[in-house]
DNA sequence: AAGGGCATGTAATTGGTTACATGATTTG
DNA sequence: CAAATCATGTAACCAATTACATGCCCTT
């Protein structure tokens, strides 16, 4: 059960509510750990019984109210004694490699678009996230900023996310060519 | 629910009992659908139900009798019709880059150790990978396998493992050391 | 007036993980 | 003779997904 220390790792920015948590998520999280609105509504009211995150109204006068949710003492005890635990190896899963699997045994034109855009989608996905960086950076060089920075903890897992993207879209184009290739030599025949 | 659409995928590539397939995915599919034999001899049982695989008694002397199964037809339009689908983005999910996000927070020793083990863990996937992709192409070279080879299928997917796992030892790397030296800094204040 | 963003959930279903169980045979 | 491999599951629990629900405010 790791969402909620993704939650509690989360709260270490500040302090957020369920959905400006779940924007969060979606920006620099989800580089590591996806997760619904729902979850997260579900994960904090958890949290806040067991005293690991502490909520707090937040009265606003133009948009609805909301609750906001910093991390308590004993949540920050449960993330330290969470990094010492072993790790689950990583795990994927994706979609449409199961369908590139299959490639050769079943009709390879639907797969190739499907390859295409995500490739686009990747692309737009690096651009925000180059974007992220240079926000948390700051007008700091990346080398200095790793070195001396405070926060580096968002800073290295966005890397992480920014280099997944990139072969992403790389094999993702490469793989479209190949099929398209392969595509055409069978059409000849 | 892709499990389903894993287990077609790979039986594709002929037949295989519960024990084997497990063996299959933790090489192959793994790089991206993770799955325990448990899974897969759940699943084996209802696509068996539904008519997509077939299974047959397999009797042994030597080691215990197996079923094994192979797609049928209806296995085969599932897969194509799949195929079809829009795919849901790719999601990854890594306890150790929850780690790492705190990581200014928390006590970095213990992430940092676990980063180098993550490191040599893909060091040997790699190498497991690169041995899997010979054995694919046979004696043909890489280009050529890719435009004229048969099942480029699992070449493709294990091309998106092997740059993954080279990637992720890269990061993990990487990380460590920054985090080391950023240790060494704050001791020697 | 409609659509989008803010804000928070409940309920039902499906999927995944963990623990447990069994028993034969082969290899070191 | 202990450990690993082959072979297949059941049961209980936990997590994730999907559908549904509500209501206000702001912009177009």
């Amino acid at each position: 059960m790791a969402l909620r220390h993704a939650v509690l790792a989360a709260l270490l920015d500040g302090e957020y509510s369920g959905y400006q948590l779940a924007k969060a998520f979606d920006i620099g999280v989800a580089n590591f750990w996806h997760a619904v609105p729902q979850q997260l509504y579900a994960e904090l009211t958890k949290l806040e019984k067991e005293g690991l995150v502490a909520g707090r109204q937040v009265i606003q006068e133009t948009r609805p109210n909301k609750r906001v949710f910093r991390v308590t003492e004993a949540g920050h005890a449960e993330l330290e004694r969470f990094a010492t635990d072993v790790s689950k190896p990583s795990s994927i899963r994706d979609d449409l490699l199961v369908k590139v699997q299959a490639a050769d045994r079943v009709d390879t034109g639907p797969v190739i678009e499907q390859l295409e855009e995500r490739a686009s989608a990747a692309d737009g996905k690096i651009e925000l996230l180059g974007q992220v960086l240079r926000r948390l950076r700051g007008d700091a060089a990346e080398e200095e900023f790793l070195r001396t920075g405070d926060r580096v903890g968002p800073y290295l897992t966005c890397l992480r996310g920014l280099s997944f993207e990139q072969e992403h879209r790389d094999w993702c184009l490469r793989t479209a060519g190949i099929l398209r290739e392969r595509q055409a030599h069978h059409a000849g025949r």
